[in-house]
DNA sequence: CGGTATCCTGATAGATACTG
DNA sequence: CAGTATCTATCAGGATACCG
């Protein structure tokens, strides 16, 4: 029994869900499309720190993966939008054990508070 | 607030949480240990494909992490066993969560019956 | 506005060999 | 048996520019 994901076969599920939102941005796109759908601008906005080339590319995979679906508009200007697909917003749950986990490592020994960037 | 592992600094703690298992062979690892304390050769034994310094360097990692305790008995020839942490057992259900949305993704296309390599 | 192509760089993975 | 060091290949991430 094989996983296959993007063509790529997995012999392990864990492995492959993890290599879903390994890439650098993935996490924040899909902390951001959980509030609900959003534009390729607004993701743009929301998610400080990403490059034009790096949100592309990684909600092209994330589509590839059927995580991400993507709405074209035949407007001008151009005007796309992008949801999880169910399989997508299955990973709620996922992100949630993730983030109650990953809490454990707080520090709050700097002064600032950036809080959690990125809709997260 | 910010996410403190291994002296990095993370605005998210669900990303916090990805970086400790993104490296190549971290899962298997957490998946072995999850099973009980193992032996260094047990490990590489068990785990197909991985190198000796890959290994080593994934453990050390995790180590660094507060995920695995290492303990080394003073012997000739040396001997070395690695167990998780509670932190790292705290991983149990995340990698079950994991698992299960991965398990989504299965085929049985190819004939092979690899089953789930790496103790996953 | 949004997508794609090109190029560059640093990080990561793997092979190999030497050490106690 | 287990750990470390060195070297190399590969890839992901990022800056930039051009296209529809």
């Amino acid at each position: 029994m094989m996983y296959l994901l993007n063509g790529k076969e997995y012999p392990c599920p864990i492995e492959l869900a993890v290599s879903v939102f390994a890439g650098r941005w993935k996490i924040s796109i899909i902390c951001q499309l959980l509030q609900g759908k959003k534009r390729y601008g607004e993701l743009k906005k929301n998610i400080t720190g990403v490059n034009h080339k790096m949100l592309a590319e990684q909600l092209r995979e994330l589509e590839e993966a059927g995580i991400v679906k993507r709405e074209v508009y035949p407007v001008v200007p151009p005007k796309v939008e992008y949801e999880l697909t169910e399989l997508g917003k299955g990973l709620g749950p996922v992100i949630d054990y993730l983030r109650e986990w990953g809490e454990h490592f707080q520090t709050d020994a700097t002064g600032e508070s950036l809080s959690t960037a990125n809709g997260s």
